[in-house]
DNA sequence: TGAAGAAGTGAACAACTATTCACGCCTGAT
DNA sequence: ATCAGGCGTGAATAGTTGTTCACTTCTTCA
């Protein structure tokens, strides 16, 4: 062989692997999975239609990506809140006040990753991203529990239907519809939070304490 | 004019319209919204791929339609068992059972009608289904927080939230597998009543006695 | 510098279905 | 019986995008 890929090809293949899946993913932000096709996101990351190609055997395996990427950042998100929080239901309230404030910060993109309508089959990078938030939320759960905080409980099926209400509530055609306003959003979250606590069978007295505490660091969030 | 119609064709008319209403509805019973396609459907109504086109505008229109005829029923059951409960409560916690145990039985064709990718726009009849129930679902829980049983609290949220907690945890993605199970089935309608009961503000032991009291004579309708 | 091979290109292709429409058949009035 | 006109038909059409591939350009190394 008298070609070898050197360090520098190297590196460019890999940055324009990454400028793809961010055109990919700027465009879902902007436009939804609709705007996800295959010769704008070309044209966003400056390479031609067949490039792509090159870099993902196909717009399914692209787009499941672009799940899988914005799915670990999520949960990084989550674990990073539950993590610095004092107790396990602090921990919880945490971790759901982080989703509620992530997915209506980017609430196109929430959306397109969670549910919107995609012309391929994404459904197996769906449900692995949904099981791993879901997965975090009930350990979460299962950790409250387990600290006597909460009572007995199928952690799993409460961690889906928590996860349900934030998104439905919060991104779903239903959702308020100025929560661009800032004490609006914040408003959302808290109330969300709330219920969402509530659900899990945390008191409401202690609930309230609860969400006016993790909302605190939460705030700062919502310019990211 | 030498040709008017007549009451029986008339009749005719109205019929073939309800044959490929419910052939669309069959179809997405069985295979989800993909497959209500105009060429099949046409088939499972006996008539041509064209004649769907002298009864419907578009496909959007039949799907629109379809979603709407589904919701009507639905909104119909939720009213029967609420104003069939005793007080506020028993009222919201009935309503909250029948939507359960709706989607529970016919998975398919919920998660067609509320949340499964089609490739015509459907957005507006899907919305107004959604609004419809959890409007209904809202003035439920009103009449418990006007009756002090819930605490007061943004109500149209709650039910867009309790809504969400229902079908992502039954018919969404992460739903538990063997829902076949009459028991198992049971089990996950009263779990995730009582989350949603203890959601706006019912307390974890009121709550349970609800549960067990809703489930009653929602087990009919498991077989429908 | 030139050969070998990888990477990039973009126009052409393919596949899938909603939708159309020219035609024939049936229904209802005279 | 006959004709006027709506009703039913289904093959042909059309528009949309993901995907391919023959060709060009660039990179590496003898």
């Amino acid at each position: 062989m008298v070609y070898r890929r050197t360090h520098q090809v190297v590196k460019r293949l890999a940055a324009r692997r990454s400028a793809i899946l961010a055109a990919a993913r700027d465009a879902a932000a902007e436009g939804g999975m609709a705007a996800v096709q295959i010769a704008p996101v070309a044209v966003r990351a400056n390479v031609a239609a067949g490039t792509v190609y090159r870099y993902f055997p196909s717009k399914a395996e692209l787009i499941s990506e672009l799940i899988a990427e914005v799915s670990r950042d999520e949960l990084a998100a989550i674990r990073r809140a539950a993590d610095a929080a004092p107790g396990p239901s602090s921990a919880l309230a945490g971790a759901v006040t982080t989703v509620a404030v992530h997915v209506l910060s980017q609430r196109k993109l929430a959306w397109g990753i969670l549910a919107e309508p995609v012309d391929v089959d994404v459904s197996v990078s769906r449900l692995a991203s949904r099981r791993e938030i879901s997965g975090e939320i009930a350990a979460r759960i299962d950790a409250a529990v387990r600290a006597g905080h909460l009572p007995a409980q199928d952690t799993a099926l409460a961690a889906t239907a928590l996860l349900g209400a934030l998104h439905e509530s919060l991104v779903g055609p239903l959702a308020p519809e100025n929560l661009d306003d800032p004490a609006k959003l914040r408003d959302a979250v808290q109330t969300v939070t709330l219920l969402a606590l509530r659900a899990v069978g945390v008191m409401d007295a202690r609930a309230r304490g609860l969400v006016v505490q993790a909302v605190l660091p939460a705030k700062a969030l919502v310019g990211a």
